[in-house]
DNA sequence: TTTTGAGTTGTTCGA
DNA sequence: GTCGAACAACTCAAA
């Protein structure tokens, strides 16, 4: 029997892996997991720790037989298919601008080798660049897009048993554990990820078209980081839901990762680039004092609760609740006036779910910038959002100890209190109304053109 | 080719 | 306090 590798990279599971089980067919499996510096570009300890415990959480399912090599992989890989013999490097594709690139780049040098680089499988449901038009072209509107999602078939790779050969004498070792501050904030690996679903969606998936959008309740369901790294693949979580409106809007949020996916699959620019182009022409604000502007920002210290609990949420624990992302993205490019790009890049160094596709196009969509002609009145209030999806402000009291005492009626606008506000929180660093009319205009001067 | 309807997540104002 | 209208124009998808 040959010997095949299963190169791990976003697919650190062992249930459903179209990779693993392409390696298993192919011969004896090595799992190699190969360092690289842009791996993690502009990732943050709490994503560094969760994809460490991941692979640690798979090692001990795979009786240590994962190999650690150091990258980069376009020498790593074929030098390891060498050292241990295999003609097939077997992996789940991945579609994001630098990853395909790379893949590119290794395939060329294995050939040279004469082994084959075998695309098994996507960490998708369908794979970015399936669903089209009748004409052959890509959807650029995310309702038209999932209902041609909807009609794509698609089937699990199964668990089927593989034989791992242990070749542990050639592991590096996974030393990037040194210099990790922070201990992953969620549970990784498989049984954590499956722990964690089957008692949320049996506790919560009914109510969760409504229980979503507010962050003091645990209604979302945590899967993020766990989607991130190929934990749990979305097929098995598609295979989980029912006919319920509560599952049937769990569906759509998966298809949203997909959406994005997808366009940034055609589009590899508008990773950090206006889908839009007449959007470049909006006046965005970047000089000395929309720098401290952003300091302030990043520090969760704007003076509007909702703001400050999100950032300082992320900061704290890795994650942010979805319904405040979208409020603090709002007040960055609609309050600030800045680019949405800083927001973006903030946001990947501390979310442990970061991810180049769903991050920067929702950024995108906040900014008016990308997918969907968003009306571009539409901006957040981050008072009445703060009352209307946190009423009972327990998530600001959580995430920002100086308004614990504030009552309720004031715990999303504490400076009505007047000089009965907590001295320790500071007043309001913009005033909301006149920015809100700020952005209106600066927008209104690009559609009008 | 032309036409038509629709487009995740909002806010404010005035009746 | 509630509720509907107004807030623009444009692009996309499909008939």
């Amino acid at each position: 029997m040959s010997t095949s590798v299963w190169w791990v990279r976003r697919d650190i599971r062992l249930g459903d892996n179209g990779a693993l089980q392409s390696a298993a067919a192919a011969g004896t499996v090595v799992p190699l997991f190969v360092w690289e510096d842009n791996l993690l570009g502009g990732a943050g300890d709490f994503r560094r720790a969760f994809l460490f415990d991941a692979l640690e959480s798979l090692d001990d399912s795979v009786g240590r037989a994962l190999i650690y090599r150091d990258g980069p992989a376009v020498a790593a890989v074929p030098e390891f298919c060498r050292l241990v013999g295999a003609d097939t490097v077997h992996i789940t594709e991945d579609f994001a601008p630098w990853g395909r690139a790379r893949d590119a780049e290794v395939e060329r040098a294995l050939a040279a080798s004469g082994v084959r680089l075998v695309r098994a499988d996507t960490p998708y449901v369908i794979a970015p660049g399936t669903v089209r038009k009748d004409d052959g072209t890509p959807l650029k509107v995310f309702t038209p897009f999932y209902k041609r999602w909807l009609t794509h078939r698609w089937s699990s790779f199964g668990d089927g048993a593989v034989e791992f050969a242990d070749h542990r004498d050639l592991c590096a070792g996974p030393r990037r554990r040194e210099g990790l501050q922070t201990a992953s904030p969620v549970p990784a690996g498989e049984s954590a990820a499956w722990r964690r679903f089957d008692e949320w969606s049996s506790r919560a998936m009914d109510r969760y078209k409504d229980d979503r959008n507010n962050p003091a309740l645990d209604g979302t369901s945590m899967m993020s980081p766990y989607l991130k790294f190929g934990v749990v693949h979305p097929r098995q979580l598609l295979d989980r839901l029912d006919a319920t409106s509560g599952a049937e809007h769990f569906r759509s949020e998966i298809a949203w990762r997909e959406f994005y996916a997808d366009v940034l699959f055609h589009q590899p620019r508008t990773a950090w680039e206006n889908l839009q182009p007449k959007m470049d022409a909006i006046k965005v604000d970047t000089d000395d004092a929309a720098r401290e502007r952003f300091a302030v920002f990043c520090r969760g210290e704007t003076g509007y609760p909702i703001v400050d609990a999100g950032i300082r949420q992320m900061l704290a624990t890795g994650w942010m609740h979805n319904r405040v992302r979208m409020i603090v993205a709002s007040f960055l490019v609609k309050d600030l006036h800045l680019p949405w790009q800083w927001g973006a890049r903030f946001f990947m160094e501390h979310l442990v779910d970061g991810d180049i596709a769903s991050n920067n196009h929702g950024w995108q969509w906040t900014a008016g910038t990308g997918t969907d002609a968003a009306p571009y009145f539409r901006v957040f209030n981050p008072t009445s959002q703060g009352a209307k999806f946190d009423p009972s402000g327990d998530y600001v009291r959580r995430f920002v100890p100086e308004l614990a005492d504030v009552d309720t009626k004031h715990i999303h606008d504490p400076s009505g209190l007047g000089l009965l506000a907590p001295a320790g929180y500071p007043a309001p660093m913009v005033d909301h109304a006149a920015e809100r009319n700020e952005a209106l205009a600066r927008y209104k001067k690009v559609s009008g053109q």
